[in-house]
DNA sequence: AACGTAGACCAACAGGTGTTGACAGTCCAG
DNA sequence: CTGGACTGTCAACACCTGTTGGTCTACGTT
């Protein structure tokens, strides 16, 4: 009984810390990428000592895993008419990447990491190749498949968001949909070629 | 006139030593990455001392570009039989990814250095876009055309060589081309969507 | 009011990095 | 044979990294 703070995690008074240091380890990592972050700068950033991050995180690679955990979240996503699955996923795709910037730190990271590059592949694993199932594929089809569809919209993730290609980031949301779309759609429900 | 040495360049003593340091810097590169390879084990590799790098070299960078200097080399490439110029690109991709492992290298280190993120763009810059104007559409066209054509070309080679998945990593090469040659194939010569 | 504990800070360590300069051996031209 | 230029070696510099232990402060409980 240690009064109003119970075991059950309560408001700590170093909740505020906490996150200050989390908020400016995104911040630090999506401009600088992993390695040029340095622990100094984000603490920096933070207005607190480089200690105070090992102290809650553990380590550099720790703090790393918080600051980049990212729910890709295709969750029920419901097949739909099944005609328009290939546009609904890249769509979804787009905002889901629009909307986090660490997505294209985590794929800097990937590049050179092993384990960020394994974070990247349980989407594959635990969602595309599952979607690909529902569809009616057999285990072996429905693993190319879905590698072919993550292809697809990470080719176009790295160019557009990672090495920002002006031909790339030029492209409209819309016309990326109307690409892309039929591209996935295909990958996803056409026979065999 | 210093006899055998002509001004234009002769065989120096020195060639085999600098040979050797190129060596040995594109395996380690390939294998450890830029950041990671260090000067010290490239030297190490090729039996001389780190500052012969400097010299030879002038910097790491330098010694990087050098390593990693290859011929995009889609050169005159005719047209071909126009309906099979997908297949034909998507072909011709995959090989020199698989002869030049130095170029998953120069992705890796693209995803955080600029200059390198720009060696790749001068191959969308300079060969993909000028071949989709020869095939005939207007500039923002061709090159809207171009940056799709990378993008997925370049999507496989990011799940295949750089991050390994499993599933990319099994698709048989003609399985490759069967499914990606119709999309590149679309994306170059489709009316738009 | 006194105390124990958790929060925050400071200074330092140990290791590794790219890079530089001074020195020794080697070859060839004069 | 004697310069001088070219190859190569050694040791050191200056810097920055993640990480750690000791110390002060302030709060909340007893």
């Amino acid at each position: 009984m240690t009064g109003t703070t119970e075991d059950q995690q309560a408001a700590r008074r170093s909740d505020a810390t906490r996150a200050a240091i989390l908020a400016a380890a995104r911040e630090r990592f999506v401009a600088d990428g992993y390695e040029k972050a340095t622990i100094r700068a984000i603490a920096r950033d933070a207005k607190i000592d480089p200690s105070m991050v090992m102290r809650y995180y553990g380590n550099k690679a720790g703090l790393f895993a918080e600051a980049v955990a990212i729910d890709p979240g295709l969750p029920g996503l419901s097949l739909e008419p099944r005609e328009e699955i290939g546009r609904t996923l890249v769509r979804h795709f787009l905002t889901l990447w629009e909307e986090n910037g660490e997505l294209a730190v985590l794929m800097r990271v990937g590049a050179t990491d092993p384990a960020a590059a394994d974070r990247m592949q349980s989407v594959l694993r635990e969602q595309m190749i599952p979607l690909a199932r529902r569809l009616g594929h057999e285990p072996e089809q429905a693993q190319a498949r879905a590698a072919l569809c993550v292809s697809t919209v990470l080719g176009l993730a790295l160019t557009r968001y990672v090495l920002r290609f002006p031909a790339s980031v030029a492209l409209g949301r819309e016309e990326i949909v109307d690409w892309l779309g039929p591209t996935v759609q295909r990958y996803l429900t056409a026979p065999e070629p």
